[in-house]
DNA sequence: GCCCAGGTGCGGC
DNA sequence: GCCGCACATGGG
């Protein structure tokens, strides 16, 4: 008999310069489901609980059960060199200046179901819904624990299908949407690894619904959310309200006029399906390969203006 | 109560 | 194609 939870094996794994910021990373907004404790970040990879740490250049991380260093460093992309995220972005003050200030902000190699299903949720909903909302989804799933700390695993596809509502309505038609995804990942209509090697152009339109193709609750900004951050599309650049108001005070050149116009006006209405493709366009032709990197800081920094006391912003 | 939140689907012009 | 609206739902 055990008389206290056995301690996880830990593992060090050393950067090498790589710049990574826990905070920045998990607190951006691109996942979901990882919280904070004292100093560790605690979350799941694959089928692993999983707390890591910063330490000077290394990383601590424990896992239950255990994950492979490479696993480990694919999830957090340590492949990606930040060198390279800089060098290959332009050189205006402001883009140089967002990714000195959040510096160590990497986009995460998610899970592909888990991310269609956090942006299948997410639309029109602020982050502290869709968290709570993903956490009540996630009660259906497996449980794990690493060093006393617990948390349950997001259920796939399959046991997705075999969840009951929490309550009558919930989520409404997402829902429903979440459930056809399912199944059609289940039958084979959809197929992450045919979109991780396809190009972005062709993953973006096979996945955006438009004229009966693609899925239903995915439209052009949830598929650049898939894209970018669990199916290795750097160069995606997802436009949503917060990044277009960064966009039209810092780069007003990149928004088509007849844009520009309607969102001086007052409220700011939609983008149309042929207005977000042709912003979406010339963003990506001026952020280049890595757009998505900045995009994310981007992201942070409209954020941050507008509310200066979010927990991991400031 | 009212407004806003990492949008999208739909029906009417 | 574009516009306006419904859609859920928690927090300020």
């Amino acid at each position: 008999m055990e008389t206290k939870s056995r301690d996880a094996v830990k593992q060090v794994i050393n950067l090498k310069g790589e710049p990574l910021d826990l905070d920045y990373t998990f607190g951006s907004g691109q996942i979901f489901l990882w919280r904070k404790i004292g100093d560790w970040w605690l979350g799941n990879i694959g089928p692993s609980a999983v707390l890591m740490a910063k330490d000077g250049d290394d990383l601590a991380v424990r896992c239950e059960p255990p994950l492979s260093t490479v696993e480990v460093e694919r999830f957090l992309a340590l492949d990606v060199c930040y060198s390279e995220v800089t060098s290959k972005g332009p050189k205006d003050p402001f883009s140089v200046s967002l990714l000195e200030r959040y510096a160590g902000l990497r986009i995460l190699r998610q899970e592909p179901w888990f991310c269609l299903v956090t942006y299948l949720v997410s639309a029109s909903l602020s982050i502290e819904a869709i968290e709570k909302a993903l956490g009540r989804i996630s009660e259906g799933g497996l449980r794990r624990t690493v060093d006393g700390h617990s948390l349950n695993l997001f259920p796939g596809p399959a046991a997705f299908l075999n969840l009951k509502r929490p309550r009558r309505g919930y989520l409404g038609r997402k829902w429903t949407y979440i459930r056809e995804a399912a199944r059609k990942l289940e039958r084979g209509d959809m197929d992450f690894q045919q979109l991780r090697s396809a190009s972005y152009e062709e993953a973006w339109s096979s996945l955006v619904r438009d004229r009966g193709n693609g899925t239903m609750g995915v439209g052009p900004k949830v598929a650049d959310c898939v894209l970018l951050f669990s199916l290795d599309k750097a160069e995606a650049f997802p436009i949503d309200r917060w990044v277009l108001r960064g966009l039209l005070e810092h780069y007003p050149k990149l928004v088509p006029l007849r844009i520009r116009d309607r969102m001086e006006g007052s409220k700011g209405s939609n983008l149309t399906l042929v207005e977000y493709r042709e912003l979406s366009s010339n963003v990506r032709a001026y952020f280049g390969p890595f757009g998505g990197w900045i995009q994310e800081c981007l992201f942070l920094d409209a954020r941050t203006v507008s509310r200066p006391t979010d927990p991991w912003v400031a």
